[in-house]
DNA sequence: ACATATTTGTTGCTTTTGCAACAAAAAACA
DNA sequence: TGTTTTTTGTTGCAAAAGCAACAAATATGT
């Protein structure tokens, strides 16, 4: 996530906000939602991990998308015209504010501070979701799982502001996310190691070109 | 598009907004404009066709994203991280409004009832262009070029509201969009028919099962 | 600390995809 | 209308990716 914008410098001033808005705790595993028809629902995750999910017919796995902290999401920003399980699930511990997305625009009942704050970012919250889906859309449209990888440690490696970082990720993971096989990715992975483009250390990679 | 939100309606309101908008017409095969350092460039199709496309070191060319009426792009929604040149071509003579995203949320000087209009819509717009993205990359997930086949034209047919339906492209530029090999496409497309999951004339394709 | 479950790393084999090349059909253009 | 360019349809072959299976290393839970 790359917004300036953090939830829990706000959060305190959450309490009893208005009636429409929902807290919500998950632990690890736990289904947060499943976009099934579009209620509108609109959802920040205020600390913790998650994933947007899809199990296809072929018992393949998807990770369509992978949220942190400020990070929103939501059936409001979908519409629902596949027939695959979509589900986002907590990959920790998660805290979830939901809101139904038209009520955000609306004041508050208690004129609460928080709701106020809320409804100032939420442009720049979904400019940040807009950017990181078409990184998303620019990393996906990538022709062979190396430009993948390559592609997705370039984000991390400017993330990070350094040439070695770390993958957020189980490597498992890695290859839902990328929609690639994992073994064949893991081969991938050995071969730019053997062709001196990374360094891998587990989960710990460096880039050695450019 | 699926915005009720349609910009000819209100564009006769559009005179001589203030000085911060620039209307530019565009041929065919022209560039609209290229992606290169984030100048918060927000811009609106008015009228025609165009496509966001990206041409990388090997030559492969994809279609990041295809734009039509009332649809919004430009670098305000990108952060370029990536050393691929990212352009946005006319697919037919293409009329665009140029604002600086910014601009748009403080009051037009001339206080216009177009610039009125189009703020008043933006979140609407914005909305239905996280909704498309989500689609694209629902698309690009699927692993196979039968599954990229199949979801996009269940998209198609949905649209249509018919079995039946048109391609909207070319069948070359079908495979930059599903990020596939042409010839590999169109044999998965021979399969497809003699299989009789569908039914192929031209561009006109009709679903079979279901 | 131990037993159990998950992830990582690896490989042989199969299937799918990509590449190159070319003819036929269709579209654009002059 | 005739010529040129682009798109479509097809194929043989090469390369890449997917599948299945298993051992070793880690992580998890009690």
């Amino acid at each position: 996530m790359t917004t300036s914008f953090n939830i829990n410098e706000f959060i305190y001033d959450f309490k009893n906000c208005c009636n429409k808005v929902q807290k919500k705790s998950f632990n690890k595993d736990e289904t947060i939602t499943s976009y099934i028809r579009n209620r509108n629902q609109f959802c920040i995750l205020i600390s913790g991990n998650a994933d947007l999910v899809r199990y296809d017919l072929n018992g393949n796995r998807t990770i369509i998308e992978h949220f942190s902290e400020s990070d929103i999401f939501g059936e409001v920003f979908y519409s629902i015209t596949t027939n695959n399980e979509l589900l986002v699930e907590a990959k920790s511990k998660c805290e979830v504010l939901i809101y139904n997305y038209y009520d955000i625009h609306t004041k508050c009942t208690k004129n609460c501070k928080f709701h106020q704050t809320l409804s100032e970012y939420l442009p720049e919250l979904i400019l940040n979701k807009i950017t990181d889906l078409n990184m998303r859309v620019e990393l996906l449209t990538k022709r062979t799982t190396r430009d993948k990888l390559l592609g997705y440690f370039n984000l991390l490696s400017t993330k990070a502001l350094n040439k070695t970082f770390k993958i957020p990720f189980s490597l498992t993971d890695l290859a839902d996310y990328l929609s690639v096989d994992r073994s064949a990715m893991m081969r991938e992975l050995k071969l730019l190691k053997d062709e001196n483009f990374i360094n891998k250390n587990g989960k710990e990679i460096t880039l050695l070109y450019k």
